[in-house]
DNA sequence: GCGACAG
DNA sequence: ATCTTGTCGC
């Protein structure tokens, strides 16, 4: 099975202890129907009404990067960088490599990303206090976006920081750094999410709840970890690092390759 | 039926 | 996400 991290999972119990047990007699989705209903089973475990964390010391960014074009046996590499929430140094790193267990479909997101990221966040020597994902949480078309997920799967807070929209409308927010509009959804006049301009004159980003994080709170971290660029340094450091890491194994292979060829 | 559609 | 050259701007 998946071992949580020491910290991931032993510091702050999982929401959903049989979860791991249950997914290997089960087996990882295979189809879409399975993941939808795993999406379902796990949905009601999120805390979706929680506040803070109000002064977390890290933060966590995580970030996939793939092999091929979006099948379901493309390569993927998942990377966490924790960080310094005050100065926004890196404290730990970790990678894992894998392959995709599921095919690129919007709203299934996370079947494709969490088990590598879970195996990156397993190699950590203690749990983040925010985990920031690269994805929607509760902007999600069943309100169970990658952040929600892994969230549920790790007890830790988590949220998703995005670079576009999945669901919802929203008014342009004003110019200026820290500007930001109510992402609703139509249908019920809900507030999935936010929309945040983190640098003047650049596209916001979209931020939501994924699991025991309030939303005020994750503005004032995401601003404070962008002091720079439109995404934070969370964001930045990781999609680097999955990117790196992706590459390493890549050429690890080809000289496999070759050796082998050479040999024969 | 016609778009929209995280990464 | 990934495939890709040059190009406009600080």
């Amino acid at each position: 099975m998946t071992p949580l991290p020491p910290g991931v999972g032993a510091v702050q119990a999982p929401s959903v202890p049989l979860g791991a047990g249950a997914e290997e007699r089960r087996g990882w989705p295979a189809t879409e129907r399975e993941a939808l209903a795993e999406q379902a089973r796990l949905r009601p475990l999120a805390v979706l009404d929680a506040e803070g964390p109000a002064r977390p010391r890290t933060l966590a960014g995580l970030d996939v990067a793939y092999a091929g074009t979006g099948g379901p046996e493309d390569r993927v590499a998942g990377a966490v960088v924790v960080l310094d929430a005050a100065t926004l140094d890196v404290i730990e790193e970790a990678t894992a490599i894998g392959p995709a267990r599921f095919p690129y479909i919007p709203g299934l997101f996370a079947f494709r990303e969490v088990p590598v990221l879970l195996a990156a966040l397993a190699k950590l020597t203690a749990p983040p206090d925010l985990l920031l994902c690269d994805g929607h949480g509760l902007a999600h078309p069943r309100r169970f976006g990658l952040a929600c997920h892994l969230g549920v799967l790790t007890g830790l807070p988590t949220a998703g920081v995005a670079k576009t929209r999945l669901i919802g409308t929203h008014a342009e927010p004003g110019p200026e750094r820290g500007d930001h509009a109510d992402l609703v959804d139509e249908a019920d006049g809900a507030v999935l999410g936010r929309v945040l301009r983190t640098q003047r004159g650049v596209k916001p980003v979209y931020l939501s709840v994924g699991h025991r994080v309030g939303l005020d709170d994750l503005t004032r971290h995401v601003l404070a970890a962008a002091p720079r660029y439109r995404l934070p340094e969370t964001t930045r450091r990781a999609d680097r690092l999955c990117r790196d890491a992706l590459d390493a194994d890549t050429r690890n292979a080809d000289t496999r390759n070759a050796d082998t060829e050479a040999r024969a």
